[in-house]
DNA sequence: ACGGGTTCATGAGATTTATTCATGGGTTTG
DNA sequence: CAAACCCATGAATAAATCTCATGAACCCGT
């Protein structure tokens, strides 16, 4: 029988190098310690580690129960901190990943008026999963993905909150400003900006360019929105954003919005949450609440 | 620190119904475990239970905590049995997880030939999930996942391995057997018979019947394909195979096999790895050979 | 309403388990 | 080759866990 504790061993001793320094991480002696590994190893009946010179090396089954480690004990530490919050008496947590960078600006929008309609519920936002959202929500990192791109798959359900279109933004200087709507090819000669996710990811790429066989001349990354704003204000590129959040840039900034392709590129916001929990009251809310703020103010086009 | 016996005592109270049952199966008194959930309760700084009558009723911190304890024991427990094969020496296991019934008949033909290519590898096929296939994909409940209907996930990797058409068979009695093929509006007098899944994941009405707002007279469902062949043979009504495996009952019973729509309905069987594992010679084996058998034998159309 | 049967809680003592201390042997380094 | 570092081991000690004995609360049938 493993226990936790068998996995914070094996954690520490890779993380920190050695078994003495693990013995100290764990607030125990290297004598302590050393006599655990020996009991371990003997109660599974194989070694989990070998002498090489002073140091310890892990054997493929430890090798093997080192990575279930680092995959569990995550999932334990996040059951500590639920318990914790449960103990203080706070009535629940919603935790929502995220896998797109626009989303956030939407989400901002309709996490205000739910938390007001739910106060003594905690709300978080993750915006990184090192096995991505869809495992993030199966290992109940998290209990709702907000995503453009659903998928179908049992023990998850999707509902679309919000529809919006997905816009160029180019500077008013750009030879592309007076155009109707943007063709592939025209994007040979720009330089476009986006946030750093993998091109295939990007709808402008995966719906526009890629089918048309097409590049722009170069793709830069950039973290902020706000930068990459200010790249294309100064006409040194051009990005995409949802036509919404474009609108309330034209305003202020020399740039204008313009569709790809005649019918432009369509995106839906969804909402996606365990198929177990699609009833539970908290995570409905969220969902209505979500849809009636895409006929709120947020719709500018 | 919630250790993993604690969520065994939360597992087993509740399956036994009782402290006193559940210290039983748990090897311990009745003393022992009531000064266990004492200590664990303090150590948490909550109720997980309050008395009701005699019987013990979960607070909303314990139902969490047993919610919890449900979905990461059988992972632990897994952890145990891998632990042991490595004990044991075994060289290690392949767990493929099918979504799909007609998967089945096509594996077995490339589990063979691939464990012939690497003996000392135990190969085991789940068909069972209780949060869907991608979940045991992402919990390595599973390590492969067969399935036609892959999703374009980050965190798995999805690869087409074997295409096919899937058909409508009919016994030779029945009035469609002399068509070229069927047209959505011929299922309407005619009894469907189907393994029991949702009928929204079955191609049938997925692709064929739902978007042409059509439905058969009536959709019954059988677990054995031997029964449904066997429906169909007897004119008490249709059901859909793969094209291939249908071709091995068409020899030796008075059915046969019809186009869904002028194009048919074509699919692909895809394999799904998790995609820090694409990699893995094992798994990236597999994949070969499944893909090599595309073209051999089962090919039958 | 009362007693037998059942369930859980508690304190003290017994037992088992975990930890430390002291030490030794092996390995790397300069 | 000595100093520094790392891990293993056995005996002693400390800490935890468990059992026993008992009591209180509750349910049910008569």
């Amino acid at each position: 029988m493993i226990e936790r504790s068998h996995l914070s061993i094996l954690d520490q001793i890779d993380k920190q190098g050695s078994l003495t320094k693990a013995a100290e991480a764990l607030h125990l002696t290297q004598s302590a310690l050393s006599h655990k590994i020996g009991k371990l190893q003997q109660q599974i009946g194989a070694a989990l580690w070998v002498k090489e010179g002073r140091q310890l090396k892990l054997t493929p089954a430890g090798n093997y129960l080192l990575k279930e480690a680092k995959r569990l004990l995550p999932q334990l530490e996040r059951l500590d901190r639920r318990l914790l919050e449960h103990a203080r008496g706070e009535l629940g947590r919603l935790n929502i990943g995220m896998e797109c960078h626009p989303c956030y600006q939407w989400l901002l929008g309709v996490i205000d008026p739910f938390m007001q309609q739910w106060p003594g519920l905690e709300v978080d936002v993750k915006q990184r999963f090192q096995f991505g959202g869809m495992a993030a929500l199966f290992n109940h990192e998290i209990d709702m993905l907000v995503t453009p791109d659903p998928v179908r798959a049992t023990g998850v359900s999707f509902e679309p909150v919000f529809a919006y279109e997905q816009v160029l933004i180019v500077s008013n200087q750009n030879s592309l400003a007076t155009k109707a709507f943007i063709a592939p090819e025209d994007m040979r000669d720009q330089v476009l900006y986006s946030y750093p996710v993998a091109s295939e990811r990007l709808d402008i790429f995966a719906e526009f360019l890629t089918p048309a066989k097409r590049q722009p001349k170069s793709h830069k990354t950039l973290e902020a929105t706000e930068m990459i704003l200010h790249m294309v204000a100064s006409n040194r590129g051009v990005a995409t954003l949802p036509k919404w959040l474009a609108a309330r840039y034209i305003q202020s900034l020399p740039i204008c919005a313009l569709s790809l392709g005649s019918a432009g590129i369509h995106k839906q916001i969804h909402l996606g949450v365990r198929s177990t929990e699609r009833e539970l009251p908290h995570l409905n809310r969220f969902i209505e609440v979500a849809k009636s703020q895409d006929t709120g103010s947020l719709r500018v086009d």
